[in-house]
DNA sequence: CAAACGCGTTAAAAAAGGTTAAGCTCTATT
DNA sequence: AATAGAGCTTAACCTTTTTTAACGCGTTTG
């Protein structure tokens, strides 16, 4: 299992490190919630743990960022001892927990153990593989599996048909989809990113049940009917 | 929009309920917890504010008995400020916000705004079907059944229509629309909505018998004579 | 009843999106 | 090192969607 931990104290971030590593996890640190968005949207995590202050871009900031991407993968925060308001603003952005330190090493694996377990129900994670109307779809091998054939998808056609496949029935907003897959939601961008769009909705075009419809002004939306 | 307001200090209540009112919505104001409940089962709410701690039934209660009804209506709670442990357990109960006494009606307006517009074009995403007339209407998929074929409906066309159709025979507020598609209610948004309201009379002129009729400085009121 | 306001409607301006193709930048290959 | 190819970006042009403006008419209110 695949964990992001970021967290500023290089000394704590450290310490966690290793324990998660020796209980059987992988663990990817960054050093600021800047470095860890990027790194999330590098790679597929199960599992998040961010410090609630952080340089570049706090824990929440940075939650919220992500929950615009991907509505499910665990999160839990560490805060310094017993803030306010603060704490509330976590679950307010779909957090499943929070640690308040100093805490100890077995709390905090008690909690992931609990939180992932709760969170693995129906999912096998690993593999993903998805039927998009009549066409399969493997993220992972950036392979769609088209009438006439097999085809190999490039790195962006990818990472958007994979936001747009896991945010199926939900706006994918724009602005976050943009700082996501391309860093940084400039003008340009966006229309490089309408150019993907039209490259998809081609792909797509062999089942007409499939549909990337925009929402003006806010994103797109991936939508199959019956 | 229709709002249940549970508040059990009758002065604070009275103030809430009266800006809401002046604001477009409709409130229903009930002095504790059961007699929320009670409300609730009557009438359909689109929205609800509960103040944490009344007598009966305390704002967390009421919550828990809603949710095990209703998985989708927002609830937003009022609590007394900084309660620690306490306003976690209103979170895991889903509700959507929350506002720590003292606050300002502003405020309040503020987050009545951005919820309910998250609700309502965030995912609509059921099959929902409606029959207005002659004339068949799938909001899911943005699509209008007309006599000539299919009519395709833009984002605000599909979300004003959507409203309509939600409230047919009841006055749909102008502000309270306004906020919840424009996000703001000011006198320019306030044009384009009308400009959407004679697009929309001109899509459904097929029907002689629907009428989308206006209630002067109130709103606008779909019926379908006989 | 007149001034102010709200609404109906149409047209024009502005913004956002759809699509195609040319250009650029890598990387692999000769 | 030059060439070719793949992938991505930028540019260009056009369409659609939304907003703003303008004008006229009905309604309300003092």
């Amino acid at each position: 299992m695949n964990i992001l931990l970021a967290e500023d104290d290089l000394n704590l971030g450290e310490l966690l490190s290793n324990f998660l590593k020796s209980k059987g996890y992988q663990v990817d640190l960054t050093r600021n919630g800047k470095l860890a968005f990027e790194r999330f949207n590098q790679k597929k995590f199960d599992f998040c743990i961010f410090d609630v202050m952080m340089p570049e871009m706090d824990g929440f900031t940075l939650a919220k960022e992500i929950r615009e991407l991907d509505k499910k993968v665990p999160i839990l925060f560490l805060t310094a001892k017993a803030m306010k308001e603060d704490k509330l603003e976590g679950f307010a952005l779909g957090a499943d927990d929070y640690l308040t330190k100093p805490f100890s090493m077995e709390e905090l694996l008690a909690r992931i153990t609990a939180i992932s377990r709760r969170a693995d129900i129906g999912e096998a994670s690993e593999e993903e593989k998805y039927q998009v109307g009549t066409i399969a779809y493997e993220p992972t091998y950036r392979i769609l599996h088209l009438a006439e054939g097999k085809k190999k998808l490039t790195t962006k056609e990818n990472q958007l048909l994979h936001l747009l496949v896991k945010n199926k029935n939900e706006i994918l907003d724009r602005q976050a989809t943009l700082r996501a897959i391309w860093g940084d939601d400039n003008y340009f961008n966006g229309r490089s990113m309408d150019v993907y769009i039209a490259k998809i909705r081609k792909l797509l075009r062999e089942d007409p049940n499939i549909e990337i419809m925009n929402v003006h002004g806010k994103g797109f939306k991936l939508v199959i009917k019956e």
